[in-house]
DNA sequence: TTGAAAGCGTTACCAT
DNA sequence: ATGGTAACGCTTTCAA
């Protein structure tokens, strides 16, 4: 039995009812709570007893504010034109400013599309004594892959944002299922379209992994049931608008018949002006991704049907914890961290 | 000028460069913070301009600890046999868990389903120092309000969760727009239905507000956008899968010719055991609310074709947040806590 | 290998 | 009306 009083501590225990509980000093606690060397194998199991007797749990609040910690996270986006990107951006910007008091800075950083090298040059320039975490949107690469274990190496924790990195060490990827993402296009494009008729893919780069997962994933219902309609090869728009909507006419000129359009990738306006100027038929099923300004009006005039989408908000207040406690190396909540692929019809979208 | 030295504070302005730019004392500044009694006006004013000046927010997380800050919500949820109040009551076991380290209890209590007065007398019961909030999950009726107010009266922070009490002076509602959950429903049902026919409604109660608000946008959306559907009389089934079960097979042999069927409430069990004893037909649509293991089953094996739903987990930590920031009089973050209207097809379940 | 004591930013009690 | 000072739970020198 240990020496020191056993009266039963009031609420929570506390590094104090450690040290009284195991006879040892708080610094002691403290040395052993954070792996700190310097302790003999008997006193730190005398710690660890004490521990699971209480069932201590450390107050991370405090521990921070003695601590003085502060989270330097970066995000890396991509410079692109479009209201996604955008959204992402400004979320960042956000959710940056509120927890500037709670000692977390968040930083946005653009790189240039579908540039690995750009991405590459901006990994390798991180110092873990400037950054904690960085979260990664951007093309899968073994160029990028071998960068992202180079910072994680370094010390920085990295999530992959938006479009997985599987093939790297990256902690954790927050975004979307986008295979699932794109059987869930082909089930509301199957079920809304009534009569046989071709389907046309308009998607963004062959680099860009949530674009290939999305057609894969929308190939493989169409495929089994709905083989009524044929999806043609995809055209690659590289998430730009004014590009889309130069190519898009003459597509829609050679097959008239056209019954559906799966927009799997950003650039909507480009698509929307399309569709706008020629006077969209009353009967083609329009299905896009994320819920941006210029897709909410589209929902709302009726010329897109379905918009299939991951919440800005969500994601980055996803990366932002599992950067933290990936830096803390402290467990996390699973499920609270899944990115929901929302739907979107003219009905159900949030206000404003 | 005031006295004191004025060397630029590092990092963020605590109350001690507040105290030293005002040329007072903590306690004063802390008095001012805090808006308590006992201070002169110039003083205030000094304090006030220092806060100004340097651009002063109050950490948070160093005041909670100080002041040994207990967060006690209490939610009142019906005690009915069905998944979704099941998944709610899970989420408030499991989160409580979670934040019982952050100084946050939560703690879940049953009444009687569609029994306002019982909801009454919890309300009664509760003492501000027992209980800082209440999520109150129940029908809106007169009494009910009154009781919710009375509560509020004593300086216990309400909201109301799932379906509104806008009658009462509740401080939030936590869930969704009814209204537009029925016309989402619609929608699909529109769409998903190919030949002109009949759609039955199952709705729960008259007393829940959520369930009239959703028939009232089911309705609409179908009168005006796919009038060759006849919308029957609702079929009340009190959230009861027994009930349900009993009633319905009447019911679709009175009218074999259904096209649809939305389950407008809770109680999917019976309504699935239904349609899989009678098996059932190939072309029916049926739409229901809420995913829960039941309808995750029936949206596999393609009984159900889509499920509208609320997250009982975004439920309860919108509540946990809202009461807190009542409870300590400071703002929140309108956008983060509108929950999302959810639609799911078998393709975009979350996994498990 | 261990402990005492001084913070971290805020609150609260006891003086004056 | 104001100030000093000991907490809160934890970390971090600095000594021993």
């Amino acid at each position: 039995m240990p020496e020191g009083d056993l009266s039963p501590p009031t609420g929570k225990p506390t590094i104090n009812d450690l040290a009284r509980v195991a006879g040892v000093s708080l610094a002691t606690v403290d040395r052993v709570l954070n792996g700190r060397p310097g302790v003999r194998r008997t006193t730190i199991e005398k710690v660890n007893k004490a521990i699971a007797d209480l069932g201590y749990i450390r107050d991370t609040a405090a521990a921070n504010l003695a601590r003085r910690r502060v989270y330097r996270l970066l995000f890396i986006l991509p410079d692109a034109a479009n209201e996604f990107v955008d959204a992402l951006a400004a979320q960042v910007d956000v959710q940056g400013a509120q927890l500037s008091h709670q000692r977390t800075t968040l930083a946005a950083r653009s790189v240039p599309p579908f540039d690995p090298q750009a991405i590459v040059d901006m990994l390798d320039g991180l110092s873990p004594d400037e950054t904690d975490g960085v979260a990664v949107f951007g093309p899968e690469t073994p160029a990028v892959r071998d960068a992202v274990n180079r910072a994680r190496a370094r010390g920085i924790a990295v999530v992959s944002l938006v479009a997985d990195l599987p093939s790297s060490e990256r902690d954790h990827f927050v975004g979307i299922d986008n295979y699932a993402a794109g059987r869930t296009a082909a089930r509301l494009m199957g079920r809304f379209i009534h009569e046989p008729g071709p389907v046309l893919v308009i998607t963004g780069s062959r680099l860009a992994r949530d674009h290939l997962e999305r057609r894969a994933g929308f190939d493989a219902v169409m495929t089994t049931d709905f083989p009524h309609l044929e999806v043609l090869p995809s055209v690659e728009g590289r998430d730009d608008p004014d590009l889309i909507q130069q190519l898009l006419p003459d597509i829609l000129r050679a097959v008239p018949q056209v019954r559906g359009i799966y927009s799997s990738a950003a650039g909507n306006a480009g698509l929307l002006r399309c569709l706008e100027r020629e006077g969209r038929r009353g009967d083609l099923v329009v299905i896009a991704h994320e819920l941006t300004p210029v897709s909410r009006r589209a929902l709302t005039t009726g010329v897109f049907d379905a918009v299939i989408s991951q919440n800005a908000g969500h994601l980055v207040r996803s990366a932002v914890r599992l950067l933290k406690a990936t830096a803390d190396r402290v467990p996390f909540d699973e499920t609270q961290e899944r990115i929901r692929i929302d739907i979107y019809l003219q009905d159900n979208m949030p206000p404003e």
